[in-house]
DNA sequence: CGATGATATTTCGTATTCGTAGTATTCAGG
DNA sequence: CCTGAATACTACGAATACGAAATATCATCG
C-alpha cells in the first residue's frame, strides 16, 4: 500500500467526504444531495444529462437523488423547451437558500486548505491531477470520438417506493 | 463550482474508480474488493479493525465486504490467538493469485501516472494531500490519545438475544 | 476476582446506487 | 411523412453501505 499517489489521494477524498458530511449533517444534506446543490446554485437551471456527467453519477442514480431533493421542495422538474424527451432542474426558493449554505461551508473548506499552501504547491498538485486525467482515459462527456465508455464498479441498492414522476405538468 | 482544489479531486478520484474497476471488471473484482484484496497482499493476515482503519468503511460495510470475498473462497476467517474478540483475515491460494493481479494493474495505474510528473510536481501534490489532512481532522477525542481511527459514538449493550459467531469453520 | 467500560465484530433494518429494460422524443435519410 | 437509430429519462429489481443495537471479549480499577 506504499502508493505515492494513489493512496493519498484515496485517503484526502475520504477525509474530505467525512468532514463535509459532518458539517452538512445539520443542514440534512448528504455529500451527493451537497454536490448537486452546489452545482445548482451555479447552472440552474440545468437538464438532468448535464448533472449526470458532471457529477458522474448513472442515470438511474440521479432519478432517485432528484426523487429526493424534490419531495423535499428543493428543486423542481420543468420541461426542456428545447428538448422534449429532457427535463430541466431548477432549484426552488428555499432549494436555492440551502445551496448557498452548503456550497458556503465547501469554499470555506477550500479557503481553508488554501491558507495551508502556496502556489508552488498548488501547481504540482494540478500537474499531477492531470497526469491522472491522461492516463485515465474515461471519457465523461459525450462529445468525443471512438470510445467505449463502458465501466461498471460500484454499489447497488433500490429505490422503493412509489416512483415519483411528475414533471412540466405540476 | 470552480474550486481549485475540492473540484480536481473529485474529478481524479472518479476517473480513477472508473478506469481500474474497468480493468479488474474481468476478474470480477468491485474497486473496493480490490483495495482489500490489494492490502492484504502485503499485510495477510490483517485483524478486521486494521481493514476497516486502512480502508476507511464503517464495521459494519467491511463485514458484508468479508463476507462476499469469504464466499468465493478468496479469504478465510481466522480467530486471532492474541485477541478473542477478534478475527484475522487471511488470503486464501486463490484469493492471493487474484490479489497479486489487482495490485499489480493498481502498480502499473500508479507508475503510468509518475511517468507524467517530476519529483517537484509530487512533492507540492502531496503539501496539498497534508493540507487537506490538517484541515478535515476530524475531532479527535481526548482519551484516545495518539491515534486517529474514527470513534463513532455507538452504544454497546449486555442482555439477550442471538449471539451467533460465525468463525474459523468452512 | 467482580464490576464497569472500552473494543471488535456481527445482525438487522433501511436508504442508496446502479444495471437492465422500457417509454417517449428527437434526429437522419429518404 | 415514415422508418430506424440515437438520446433522455424512468421503473424495477438486485446488490450494497451504513447506523443502531446486540454479543463476546478485553482492560482496568478496586
Amino acid at each position: 500500500m506504499t502508493l505515492r499517489i494513489l493512496s493519498p489521494i484515496h485517503k484526502a477524498t475520504r477525509q474530505i467526504g467525512l468532514h463535509l458530511a459532518e458539517k452538512t449533517a445539520n443542514l440534512g444534506v448528504s455529500n451527493d444531495e451537497g454536490h448537486l446543490l452546489s452545482y445548482l446554485e451555479s447552472y440552474s437551471p440545468a437538464p438532468i444529462y448535464e448533472l449526470q456527467r458532471v457529477l458522474g453519477h448513472r442515470p438511474s442514480t440521479l432519478t432517485g437523488l432528484i426523487d429526493r431533493l424534490q419531495r423535499r421542495g428543493l428543486v423542481r422538474r420543468e420541461p426542456n423547451p428545447e428538448d422534449g424527451r429532457s427535463f430541466l432542474i431548477t432549484l426552488t426558493g428555499s432549494g436555492r437558500e440551502l445551496a448557498g449554505r452548503v456550497s458556503g461551508m465547501v469554499r470555506q473548506f477550500e479557503a481553508n486548505v488554501l491558507t495551508g499552501v502556496d502556489e508552488r504547491a498548488l501547481e504540482g498538485f494540478r500537474e499531477v491531477m492531470d497526469a491522472i486525467g491522461g492516463v485515465a482515459r474515461v471519457e465523461i462527456r459525450p462529445d468525443a470520438a471512438g470510445r467505449e465508455g463502458n465501466a461498471q464498479g460500484r454499489a447497488a441498492r433500490q429505490t422503493s417506493g412509489p416512483g415519483i414522476r411528475k414533471a412540466g405538468g405540476e
